[in-house]
DNA sequence: GAAATGACCGGATTGTTATTTTGGTCATTT
DNA sequence: AAATGACCAAAATAACAATCCGGTCATTTC
């Protein structure tokens, strides 16, 4: 059997997303080319088009396995053992975190800024959707079990999410930047206990 | 005296800077010429830079006199005999509405979106820092006379602006468009009471 | 002679055309 | 039957010409 060329076409398409997924991270969406991955991925171009439709199905397919990623991330983090409020906060931190050390994203918003591109924004988009689905999953779950005052999960997941972002990432040049401790604190009192004295 | 050419010098700078005005917010920063702004004003382009040292001045003065306008809608709504979360609310929700529907500030929104203009988006940004430190200075007091809980006003008045926009300006494709008593509602739940059990 | 002006300048922007690149196809090869 | 890469039309880019615009300043106006 000869290992250079008999290969499953489960490897072939395994071999191109990951090369593809380097390259998006690398270069972005639009400078990444159909010929470039086809021989990055030491495939005939035509090959990719007997996995994916096109460029933007491949490059779809990356971002629904970030998110997964990104799931795995939230799972891993989850203890069941912690209080509703603890778990938030450390899902938020670990996930933003892992989301914004990696290449893809981190690319994809420079390239949104600087070019606006349609296929990044909805890619980031379709990344944030799917943090605030599962946070709010977790919310209608506190909800119920009396942890969090009842709401509508998915926009209380909304406002928690941009809450957070206000606080870290967003906005730098507005307020001085905030060190971890320091958004966790704020966070709990801004988002959770509320502004008025009790 | 005639009432046609002698003019006193403050006459034609409030003639330029009206002018202006009205250019800025019909045609955005980068599409009004000051050739065409002079021509208007029915003024010399040499007579406008006896006034303002260059195109970047004179915006940033049109800016100005726009944010004092803002401080005026504020002052004017400010009720002293009102809880600081009614005035909040109410001074929020003019200021923005008075913004929204102010073709200056419309207008360099879609310039900044479309192209980027950095004058545009350093106006905008000047318009918010103002909003901004005018709630961080009512939550100064409001935390003085025990209305509000220990925090940074400066912070405080930041996530309050960012929360009131993410419930009616921005992010509207992530949750469906709320009308004003909803948002009222939805502030006072997520930014004062907060989502902690009490 | 102080204030106002608009012709003028160089750099930036825009419009136009020529050239190259790129997503996607499909006849041919393996 | 699966894989390939030469090929195509459309889109992006480069190259160049023409125009526009912010800012200046010698001249005019009162």
């Amino acid at each position: 059997m000869d290992l250079t060329t008999d290969r499953k076409s489960t490897d072939r398409r395994k071999q191109v997303l990951e090369t593809a997924a380097r390259s998006f991270a690398a270069f972005g969406y639009k400078a990444t080319t159909m010929d470039q991955v086809a021989k990055a991925a030491g495939v005939g171009k035509g090959t990719i088009y007997t996995f994916f439709a096109n460029k933007e199905e491949l490059f779809e397919q990356i971002v629904r396995e970030l998110i997964a990623e990104l799931k795995a991330v939230a799972e891993r983090t989850l203890d069941p053992a912690l209080p509703f409020a603890d778990n938030l906060l450390r899902i938020l931190q670990q996930v933003l975190a892992y989301r914004d050390r990696h290449g893809l994203v981190v690319k994809l918003s420079q390239e949104v800024r600087e070019f606006g591109t349609p296929m990044a924004n909805g890619g980031l988009e379709a990344i944030e959707r799917s943090i605030i689905a599962y946070i709010a999953g977790h919310v209608g779950e506190a909800i119920a079990k009396g942890e969090v005052r009842q709401s509508d999960p998915a926009l209380t997941a909304y406002m928690m999410l941009k809450m957070y972002l206000a606080l870290t990432a967003e906005g730098g040049h507005l307020h001085e930047p905030l060190d971890a401790e320091q958004v966790l604190a704020h966070f709990r009192f801004y988002c959770l206990e509320g502004l008025a004295v009790k």
